[in-house]
RNA sequence: GCCACCUUAGCUCAGUCGGUAGAGCGAUUCACUCGUAAUGAAUAGGUCGUCGGUUCGAUUCCGACAGGUGGCUCCA
């Protein structure tokens, strides 16, 4: 075979060409660093890599990955994050191998190191980076077995470990995941050596690629920050040095992210809070336990009394509950043995525990049972604010976004099962219609399933199906993205969550709408249907912005 | 909870190689009635997060605790 006919698209125009098969990505779309990659029938591949090596196909579709793409900033971080974790080893020979992906806005790389990094090795790292950069030391990609990788990476241990483990080999762009597939095939691994201009090898690593042809594809990058992060993100498993940096096409780009993180500083709400006078959280009563200040209580109330009147205005019966119950009420609703150790301890007088209530639905439970319920009730809404506690560890209080104590603009809806679909498509546009009342239109939303190897849960895999079905619909219905988040559900049903970003980027849970089959059992709830039968009515949850 | 860092006047911060501390803004008072993103002058404000240790003496060194920041884990 002397050449081959294949179709390269650039800038979204395609065309045939005629090319042979030693030819790169770089012959053919040049070395101007624009394009920093290429897409080999959907594949992302390294530019200085044979177009048609190890491809089978008899049409082949080849893209040019411009460094201004989601792929090829992602390309562009991971190489980068490669030349720190080079910087970190040749400045620390000490430092074992975690994994280095690209992450929204920029990459990681963690280390295992004997001591945390200081603001001084940063600067080190960051100067060791620029030095490699300098050099336009080469991406060499080369395929070894299992067996040889593990000889060759022995003295990483991390490495070694992501040898045979199952990594995915779905590339969902911005996934952490990223880094962590190292098999390329059956028993095959890839390894990259950054190669000098004198081929001498400076460095090697681990990876799937794909990475920049060399270095001094990298126009502007710096370090951010370091912290601690659990090996794989698993609690149980030891504590690595993560650190943090950025990567842009330009050094303009650069500034503009810099600039941007500055700016989303001044209007963090922590330091408007302050600024404006509006709360506080006086030490004297704790940790994550706010006091609203007199503006801060006319923007609070002024809330209230507009997300009141709406909920009012969509059909809820405003309700109001105790902040006291006897824990007995948590341990019918099968809360307290999930939600024990972040519940504040019981209280005990005349012969009885007591708890602070962490949520409000089995109380709303309480009120719907009553009395008795007919199907021409339905569906029956229950609003209020609810002060609600939970003791939340003391490192992820944050503001008035992570707190101990808030009160929950909290709703459950009872409904019939056949009514149930409707009832969370409306929750939801109710929702979303609240949040752009408030300005807040940048977010995402989260479908959390059941971990089906976990059992962590109650109620029956046909139960959840059914939940989880409905769930998913309304969300695609809905026309916003809808990220799955297999795994996140509560322990008593599946849940859609409105994400919103705050000004520098982070994600937030703001909303959430649950479907609750298990409550309404536990509790015994029921309505007596036209037939004139007793039947169990759905329950579903939702809070809207959460803590106010 | 874990790792790192931080905690000095209301706010932002400086400072003391261990001998009880300063600036700007803010506040208060007076003057001006001008200004309208900060009119002028003066005054007040801190047992340098808390407790304990080392020391003749600690805000400064050490430890514990509390609170905070950035991440990790978690998030009903």
């Amino acid at each position: 075979m002397a050449s081959t006919k294949i179709t390269v698209v650039r800038d979204n125009t395609a065309a045939e060409q005629v090319i042979d098969p030693t030819t790169t990505g770089i012959d053919l779309f040049g070395e101007d660093r624009s394009i920093v990659a290429t897409k080999i029938n959907g594949e992302l591949r390294d530019l200085a890599r044979p177009l048609l090596d190890e491809v089978e196909a008899d049409e082949v579709t080849v893209e040019a990955v411009s460094i201004e793409s989601q792929d090829g900033l992602n390309v562009l971080r991971h190489s980068t994050a490669h030349v720190a974790a080079q910087a970190v080893q040749a400045l620390y020979a000490e430092a074992k191998l975690g994994i280095g992906p690209p992450i929204t806005d920029g990459f990681y790389y963690d280390f295992e190191v004997s001591e945390p990094f200081t603001p001084e090795d940063l600067r080190a790292i960051d100067k060791q980076m620029s030095k490699i950069i300098k050099e336009r030391q080469r991406f060499v990609r080369r395929e070894i077995s299992d067996d040889d990788g593990r000889k060759e990476l022995a003295a990483e241990p991390f490495k070694i470990e992501l040898i045979g483990k199952k990594g995915s080999a779905d590339d969902e762009s911005g996934s952490d995941d990223q880094g962590m597939a190292v098999e390329v095939g059956a028993g095959q691994l890839t390894i990259y050596d950054n190669v000098r201009r004198d081929g001498s090898v400076a460095w090697k690593d681990l990876c799937r690629g794909p990475h920049l042809p060399h270095t001094g594809y990298i126009p502007a990058y710096a370090i951010t920050r370091s912290s601690a992060a659990y090996w794989l993100g698993d609690q149980s498993n030891e504590q690595l040095q993560r650190v943090y940096g950025t990567a842009w096409p330009s050094k303009q780009e650069l500034k503009d992210y810099q600039h941007r993180m500055e700016e989303a500083a001044k209007r963090d709400h922590r330091k408007l809070g302050v600024e404006l006078d509006l709360f506080s959280f006086p030490d004297e009563l704790g940790s994550g336990l706010a006091v609203f200040h007199p503006k801060g209580g006319v923007v609070k109330r002024e809330m209230e009394d507009y997300v009141r009147r709406r909920h009012l205005e969509e059909g809820f019966s405003y309700v109001g509950t105790p902040h006291l119950t006897k824990s007995g009420l948590f341990e019918t609703s099968g809360h307290y043995p999930y939600y024990a150790d972040t519940m504040f301890p019981p209280m005990e007088f005349e012969g009885s525990h007591y708890l602070v209530k962490p949520m409000n639905c089995p109380m709303h439970n309480l009120i719907y049972k009553s009395r008795g319920r007919s199907y021409r009730e339905l569906p029956l809404r229950f609003f209020e604010f609810g002060s609600v506690y939970r003791y939340e560890k003391s490192g992820v209080v944050h503001g008035l976004t992570r707190v101990r104590g808030m009160t929950q603009d909290d709703s459950h809806s009872y409904v019939t099962p056949e009514q149930a679909p409707g009832e969370i498509k409306h929750l939801l546009g109710f929702i979303l219609g609240l949040l752009r009342d408030f300005g807040l239109d940048d977010y995402y939303l989260e479908l959390s399933t059941r971990d089906p190897e976990s059992d962590k849960f109650i109620g029956s895999e046909e139960q959840w199906a059914t939940a989880t079905e409905i769930l998913e619909q309304v969300g695609r219905e809905s026309g916003l993205d809808l990220v799955p988040d297999p795994g996140g559900a509560a322990f008593y049903g599946p849940k859609i969550s409105v994400q919103t970003r705050d000004a520098i980027g982070r994600t937030w849970q703001m909303s959430t709408i649950q479907y609750d089959f298990n409550q309404p059992a536990r509790f015994g709830l029921e309505y007596q249907a036209a037939d004139g039968t007793r039947q169990q009515p759905v329950m579903i949850h939702s809070a809207k912005f959460g803590s106010i």
